[in-house]
DNA sequence: CTGAAAGCGCTTACAG
DNA sequence: CTGAAAGCGCTTACAG
């Protein structure tokens, strides 16, 4: 491979001023710059950015370890968030994708520390915890998307209770009352959250709503489970009500693709007999659907711009930061049986 | 931070031989191994990489460019099976996600290149045509998911024919010989060939299929536009026929959940009114339906393990290989309207 | 504005 | 089985 030395006897400088010309030193004439820069042309010159860490002590790396981020759909938008705040500050992301097994993690961590990363971004596909390894702290480091209970480090975490409490009250502000929810398994951190949320909004507004609380049993948090014909007997619950509810609020984006279909069985419009707001904005679901589904996106993006921030203006106090959802405003949400 | 020469010191030997022993040559004594070792945990001693690398000439990374493979979810399965065989070889995957913008594309090129990649692979969000610069032909390149004709590479496409050939024959195996087709827009790659693969195993069985071929106007290749409620005019449209199709075959997924819809709407069931069979097997989409979505996966995983081995076993003449879809078999491809 | 020297932390190639 | 020398391609720190 060509080197700066080449390029300096192309040149005809020496290869202290090739060095200067590639790191855009301003004390090089503009003469000796043209020359130094036809001679990189001409050889098709590439520095060694081996050569540059080693010499200068920063590899201009910063460790994304994915744990099934890219796998796991929407989560890939903490990468494309965390790689866009990268790119301002001249670093570059090495990514990882990591399985279940520790075996992998160790390993993706090690050759990321072998190559001197200036920092470390921890990244899962939901929101839950997770076990990272105590070396992490050795480099400045953030976890999204997840936290860890044994090792403190600064993290990042959707506002999982806001998200449905938001979701409740555009309802709620357009003349609902009798509002029923569909929740996640119990067992996923986000299902007591986003319960809660709903259940805050309701008590706020004074309505009561025991009768319209349905709690998957089977399905993990994880939107992945095969149950969801489970929304058929909650759905089947709540049009069996005295007073059926005149709108849901789904705990996740294929809950609602479920009502979709339940209410199209029914003979009942979405937006029109029912209003429906869910939690997720997960494609292609929620494009596909219509009328399109009203929904709360998890700030995936959001979670990967604030975590690299952190690691590149090392402002990694440990706290954990709630991240607020967005809303995507599109139809599922109007009804014609109340008043707005 | 710590280096060999540390180790050495701590250990009581020559640094060459903590060199012999981070590279598990056998010519070392095991006492003196062990000694080494024992000082290597004890200053918590990590090889810099980039010094290897710049002596041995052989950075062991391999670059992955992808086209937007981590925010098209399902195309992250070409990262996975990529990495997979990466670790097998003892080379880690160093991973750029690239926007539209070709300035990107440059600027990711350039980065792996002065890392010194001994291998690159670009792969794309979904099956179309790219334009990537003629330097990649520097290193050992394999295209993934999407092809070059200005540049030629070494590429691996899905066998889109194949798979609604294999979709329709299916079907025809069951007994149905009023099949419908619903298609994508015919600016996709993809449409044209999977629209043959259909026509030509109709043909194959003999039988005609004029009436039932429907191509979305607007809905592009890729999963994401808005425009799906036009499954309505298709399937409104076949219901309608003097002889109404006893199974359709769907272009992609979101069609088919569409297609769900509309069914459910007229009180009709898929799986007994009408046998569904899709290609993309996309999640959640494909999980998340009742019952279950008989479809043909997008082979991105077998593209991914594919793609590298074609680079670190330099098999790299610049054939362009189909590779074909798998057939995961649920519930919706069955019928009671058809003798099996 | 330009240059000569030293050295980052390893591996290579050669001795012993 | 172990070691001393050279050098990979740059940047740093110092001179001029």
């Amino acid at each position: 491979m060509v080197s700066i030395q080449d390029v300096a006897r192309q040149a005809g400088t020496s290869f202290k001023t090739v060095s200067r010309v590639i790191n855009d030193d301003p004390a090089v004439r503009e003469e000796t710059r043209g020359k130094v820069l036809k001679a990189i042309e001409e050889l098709g010159y590439r520095p060694n950015s081996a050569a540059r860490t080693m010499r200068s002590q920063r590899s201009g790396v910063i460790g994304f370890i994915s744990d099934r981020v890219t796998i796991q759909p929407p989560a890939g938008d903490i990468l494309r968030g965390a790689q866009q705040v990268a790119d301002q500050y001249g670093k570059v992301l090495m990514t990882v994708n990591i399985d279940k097994e520790s075996h992998y993690r160790q390993r993706a961590l090690d050759m990321l520390l072998e190559r001197r990363v200036e920092g470390l971004l921890y990244a899962s596909d939901y929101h839950r915890e997770v076990d990272v390894p105590e070396e992490m702290r050795s480099v400045p480091s953030v976890l999204a998307n997840c936290f860890s209970s044994r090792v403190s480090l600064p993290t990042l975490i959707p506002d999982e209770e806001g998200a449905t409490r938001q979701a409740t009250q555009l309802l709620l502000d357009q003349g609902h009352r009798c509002i029923a929810y569909i929740g996640l398994n119990p067992q996923s951190v986000a299902a007591p959250l986003r319960l809660s949320g709903f259940l805050k909004a309701m008590a706020d507004a004074g309505v009561s709503v025991e009768e319209h609380l349905y709690t998957m049993p089977g399905v993990a948090g994880h939107p992945d489970g095969e149950e969801v014909s489970l929304v058929e007997e909650a759905m089947g619950k709540f049009v069996a009500l005295d007073s059926v509810p005149t709108a849901v609020v789904c705990a996740q984006d294929s809950i609602a693709m479920n009502v979709y279909l339940f209410l199209a069985r029914h003979g009942l419009s979405v937006g029109e007999d029912m209003a429906v707001v869910s939690i997720d904005n997960q494609r292609p679901i929620c494009t596909f659907l219509s009328p399109g589904l009203t929904t709360l996106e998890i700030p995936h993006h959001e979670m990967g711009v604030q975590a690299m921030l952190r690691i590149l203006e090392r402002t990694g106090d440990t706290d954990v930061i709630l991240v607020p959802f967005s809303l995507i405003n599109r139809e599922s949400h109007y009804s014609s049986l109340v008043e707005v």
